[in-house]
DNA sequence: GCCGTTTTCGGCCCGACTGTTTTCAGTCG
């Protein structure tokens, strides 16, 4: 997204992996892993802080401060510039082959030149590691299948084709184990996974692993021991199954649900306390005694934190407010009272309205937006008088939902120039307005962020629809100056979209955590083209929690009279 | 390199699995 502090954190990050390589202590590599994520996580602009200012960032000390100030000053860090002329950037990415880590690296650069992927997988069959220390027969085909895995699947799976895998995998399992559940990145809603973690419990593994080992979608089982099996799955998708005895299921579902920066954390709260925290408990580092394991909450308790939602353990500051008792209260599906961004088969849905609405109904929604296409979408064909018939039939569709209020909207089209599909007079009869980018994803950070900020500024916009326009893993974000958009939105009272469809989840968590702070408001919003896709918003509840979003800041969640008492004022 | 209810030095998270150097280092999560 090109903030400034997530171009400095990643500077720090290639810092610390060619500190790696080079096989400098550990305990140093992490002091920079630890500080690049702190700097991208901060909310000030790192870029304009003094040394006194940086110095208040957490795991940023003298060093790293002074290197920040030649970032400012030179556009780049002459440390980092000395260890790139020592180790090729083909080096850093031997590191991304499975399998291959920092030191193996570093001996084939050191000891045969090999400085990129595709050297290295010229070298293997032409024999030229034979004899290398370190490097057997075995670990050679190891290297050239993650080659293969690293150019063919690499991809991380989108979170509605990994819960479902992952939900399917826990029903096959659940009638063997004691307890069954998925953890890892998927259970803290992350919005890509690069594999899942599956825990259960059991006295004997042997029959659990033997049925994990034999479900159908398995191609390939990667490593198998007593207590973990890995295997991969059809769509090229890790799956880990780690089986744990039933009295440590707390312990091991805290340990399997990360993220490892979090679990670090606990860890060394741990250690304060004289305690050691493993997945198989918390214990007393004197007598090896176990404490408590049965829980997660007991898990949390006994390091003096209150049990900490999955969605925020990322150490980006959930720790210090468990700390200080100041944990959000998170929205939850069950708080959604309405929807505020559908379709019908008048545009590019798949559905008619009168079954958008039964269905938006069947679900308890109070109140419920039918929002279709604008003409200047032209593929949509969409027509004043299109809309307006449809206006009078949702009114008249009213009186058969007597609990659901409906809101007739549409979705606008922020044209190049900030400006909207109709003029104020036809855009005042709407009851909600969403508004959003569909084309020209590409002008510079300044032309969308103007563009973007005229359009929230329009008094009959509502809505930010999702926002960064992104399509996870096939288009980037638009590129504007997000805290000036926020800002903007602010000031006006547009409310951010975040929208559920799986490959977009727009707003994204980290930028939703930024417009918070400017006191946005946001909306959870389906999209649907057909009813099946109001499934998709439990992925946006999600990606709010990781937001650290409160019902409060979700204006879909209020009653109806307060949504429009909001809406009007903007 | 960072940090402090063991506070300016001496620590820094924990365990499983794999392959190889056969008693342990590297990698991974």
């Amino acid at each position: 997204m090109g903030r400034p502090n997530d171009d400095v954190a990643a500077l720090f990050q290639e810092f610390a992996d060619l500190l790696s390589i080079t096989g400098e202590a550990a305990y140093k590599v992490r002091a920079y892993e630890k500080a690049a994520r702190a700097i991208g996580g901060y909310p000030e602009d790192v870029t304009r802080l003094d040394l006194k200012g940086l110095r208040k960032i957490p795991n940023v000390g003298e060093a790293i401060a002074k290197k920040i100030l030649d970032y400012q000053e030179t556009g780049t860090i002459r440390q980092l510039e000395a260890l790139r002329e020592r180790i090729p950037a083909g080096v850093r990415a031997l590191t991304e082959i499975p399998t291959l880590g920092p030191k193996k690296a570093m001996v084939l650069y050191e000891e045969l030149g090999i400085s990129s992927v595709e050297q290295l997988a010229e070298a293997i069959p032409a024999g030229r590691l034979n004899g290398l220390k370190g490097f057997g027969a075995k670990t050679e085909e190891n290297i050239l299948h993650g080659i293969e895995l690293l150019r063919h699947a690499g991809e991380r799976a989108l979170i509605d084709v990994a819960t479902e895998l992952a939900e399917e995998i826990v029903a096959e399992l659940s009638p063997l184990a004691g307890r069954c559940a998925y953890a890892g990145s998927l259970r803290r809603c992350r919005e890509t996974v690069g594999d899942i973690d599956i825990l259960a419990t059991a006295e004997d593994s042997g029959p659990l692993m033997a049925a994990f080992i034999a479900l159908p979608f398995v191609t390939e089982v990667i490593g198998s021991g007593e207590t973990k099996t890995s295997v991969r799955t059809v769509k090229g998708l890790q799956v880990d199954l780690r089986v744990v005895p039933p009295e440590a299921w707390g312990a091991a579902l805290q340990y399997f649900t990360g993220s490892k920066a979090h679990n670090v954390r606990t860890r060394e709260i741990a250690v304060r306390a004289g305690l050691k925290l493993s997945e198989y408990g918390l214990f007393s580092v004197e007598t090896g005694e176990l404490i408590v394991s049965a829980t997660e909450e007991d898990v949390y308790a006994r390091l003096g934190l209150p049990w900490i939602p999955p969605q925020l353990r990322e150490d980006e500051g959930e720790i210090e407010a468990a700390l200080r008792g100041e944990l959000p209260r998170l929205v939850e599906l069950a708080d959604l009272c309405g929807d505020l961004h559908t379709h019908t088969d008048l545009t590019d849905g798949v559905a008619s309205l009168e079954d958008m609405v039964a269905a938006a109904a069947a679900r308890g929604n109070a109140y419920y937006a039918i929002t279709d296409h604008a003409p200047n979408l032209s593929m949509q064909r969409m027509t004043d008088e299109k809309m307006l018939a449809q206006r009078e039939a949702v009114r008249a569709l009213q009186g058969r939902y007597p609990d659901m209020a409906l809101l007739h909207g549409t979705e606008l089209n922020i044209d190049p120039d900030g400006e909207v599909d109709w003029p104020a007079e036809f855009l005042a009869g709407f009851d909600i307005c969403v508004a959003s980018v569909h084309s020209h994803f590409t002008q510079d950070r300044e032309a969308m962020t103007r563009r973007i900020v005229r359009a929230v500024e329009n008094p009959h916009v509502h809505i930010l629809g999702h926002p960064t326009a992104r399509s996870i893993g096939r288009r980037a974000s638009v590129d504007a100056d997000w805290d000036a958009v926020f800002a903007a939105c602010a000031r006006s009272r547009t409310i951010l979209e975040i929208d559920a469809f799986p490959d977009r989840l727009d707003l994204p968590a980290d930028l939703i955590r930024h417009a918070r702070r400017h006191g946005v408001k946001f909306a959870i919003d389906s999209d649907a083209h057909a009813p099946g896709h109001f499934d998709n918003l439990r992925y946006a509840v999600g990606t709010a929690q990781r937001g650290w979003l409160t019902p409060d800041d979700v204006v879909n969640t209020w009653p109806l009279e307060r949504l429009r008492a909001y809406l009007n004022a903007g």
